[in-house]
DNA sequence: ACTGTCGTTGTAAGCGCTTACATTGGCGCA
DNA sequence: TGCGCCAATGTAAGCGCTTACAACGACAGT
């Protein structure tokens, strides 16, 4: 008894009458073929149940109509959203998604991206600017478009879609001085390699120097992405000799873990000490008290970066940098400094 | 100018003096070619900076290495969580995740699994049991093997690597009614063809049934997923006529939700009322009072799920379902019935 | 009636890789 | 020295699809 091997173009062709080329026709322009040799082609279609080779047609058209995306992790809700609505809007422009994530390592990210590529990714989604220049090199060799997105940058060489991280905490950083906090600290996620955290935290230091302070004696600490970990860093922020009054978050995780902290310590905020977050993820609107934090259009930044990827690759149309805007969402974990 | 083609195996080949199987085999089973020949056409392929064609050898092999997977939503953290752990082993074994998300919709998954399929999915992840037949057609059709997770079903026709949600909320239901409970009430993501939310209800009314409760009588609420939701469907579960003194929810999120609806209207939990999650997401740990769940082993799972599918397309190792456990997590959000 | 045009279909040449099978040459053994 | 064996390498036949180009036939214009 033979395997039955799945049927071919060749099949179908040979069992409709047609040619191959007929067959392929009906598939993929339909328009261009009689009405009546295409209700005959597609009836045999679906009488053997045909369905086109990948491989074959990924070698012929040197398209796979797949695109890849580099995320540090999925974990990380924002991620998560963003790349669900990258993946929906995909799927409706009739592209796959091919996921790795590089965990925030330099020279994993490197191999992912290989791999992604040698898997015939058509494009490639990344994330922030900072990369291992080898990546580039890469994908100019082998001429695979990509786009940057969590961030905006009119000023970097590659093409980017996302918000401008540092005037958002900016416009943050001055609501929290308007208020008449004048000790503040920042806790972030690690630094290095991370040109989005590094850009709040510049934001944070730039309406500092505007209001007069010395962005050099801010203090910094730095905790990996984690409930726990804002906790922690709370509890080391406010173990100092001048306590601050208001404390930013890079990310909302941070400042709920900061929050609980808080608690832990039995500080009222924000009578003790004001918290600011970074994202505005669905937790931060049921926290107590609720965190003021500042929003990030996620989804449609994923949105737009599908759009434009697709649009490159079908329509050759130039990949262009777009900016979104973020909102700040003052709520109750900020209030004036304690006098 | 012409537009620089990326070099062929063939132009490696000519260039190192040999032929396109030595090459060929050089990349793919190096032990079968002396360490001379290796390094001379190891050194050109360096040089041209070549990378084998995809669709060529995806044609040529029949195998992408790639594994699709299917999931309601990357939004949920249960599934990112899921997600991640299958993607980095995946990975580790030198396979490349595709995703696709169904947003709980029966058609939309039948399409999506025909995507990943025709996209090349060398084989598939799949949530829960229930699913229109189409898809398993589909997949026999084309001999694409596929698992199912986050649900462990020994009388299933399909292998499945997960765990027993209808045990795991008896033995939860078990433990609060020992503590005294007796008006119980349920909050549950819509459970139209979610069979992991169907076992998790079936488990609670066991148990009730074993305490001699009559589990026809038990409040339901359906709500999908979201905190905001589960602040709702708490607040219509504590307007009927006989309050509930535990709520048993379907996951954690509603459980966190039903939380803020307890502190919004002014009840304390779980002095006035116990409620209890399922999942045992990081959020669970963090909130107050902390949450009663059950803890789910996400990233087990996923690590497992990679390593069966690889397995099964590797060595043709049977794919074998696996069950795995859930624990108990008894934390300050259930106490006794107040009195 | 003849020719040119155009819309439809067929022919066949790749696309770049893997691999079964053929070939080669070096080595051990008689 | 000659033979056989085996490891290393080469040859070439696909894999199933797309598509440039050829062929064909119907129809309109003269």
């Amino acid at each position: 008894m033979m395997k039955a091997q799945s049927p071919t173009l060749n099949d179908v062709a040979m069992q409709a009458g047609v040619s191959t080329a007929t067959v392929s026709r009906c598939l993929n322009e339909p328009e261009k073929v009689t009405a009546k040799t295409r209700e005959k082609v597609m009836a045999t279609v679906t009488a053997l149940g045909y369905s086109p080779n990948f491989g074959a047609r990924a070698m012929a058209t040197q398209r796979t109509n797949t695109i890849g995306a580099v995320i540090p992790t999925m974990e990380n809700a924002i991620f998560a959203r963003g790349l669900q609505a990258f993946q929906e809007e995909l799927w409706r422009l009739g592209f796959n998604l091919m996921v790795a994530s590089s965990s925030y390592q330099r020279e994993l990210e490197v191999a992912q991206v290989r791999s992604l590529v040698a898997r015939g990714a058509d494009a490639l989604l990344l994330i922030g600017h900072i990369r291992d220049p080898q990546i580039y090199a890469l994908l100019d060799a082998q001429r695979i478009p990509s786009l940057v997105t969590w961030t905006y940058d009119p000023s970097a060489e590659r093409p980017s879609v996302g918000f401008d991280n540092r005037a958002a905490m900016r416009d943050m950083a001055r609501k929290v001085l308007e208020l008449g906090h004048r000790h503040l600290a920042m806790m972030t996620a690690p630094l290095a390699r991370n040109d989005r955290a590094q850009a709040r935290l510049l934001g944070l230091k730039d309406a500092m120097v505007q209001f007069g302070l010395n962005p050099d004696a801010l203090p910094i600490v730095e905790y990996p992405y984690g409930i726990e970990n804002g906790a922690i860093g709370f509890a080391a922020l406010m173990t100092g000799s001048t306590k601050p009054t208001a404390i930013f978050c890079g990310n909302d995780v941070l400042a709920v873990g900061a929050l609980r902290g808080a608690r832990d310590m039995g500080l009222d905020v924000p009578g003790d000490v004001s918290i600011i977050g970074f994202d505005d993820i669905e937790l931060s609107q049921v926290t107590y008290p609720l965190l003021t934090t500042v929003h990030v259009p996620h989804r449609d930044m994923g949105q737009r970066a599908a759009r434009a990827l697709v649009q490159h690759l079908n329509d050759d149309a130039p990949l262009e940098s777009q900016e979104l805007n973020t909102e700040l969402r003052l709520r109750a974990s900020l209030g004036p400094p304690p006098r």
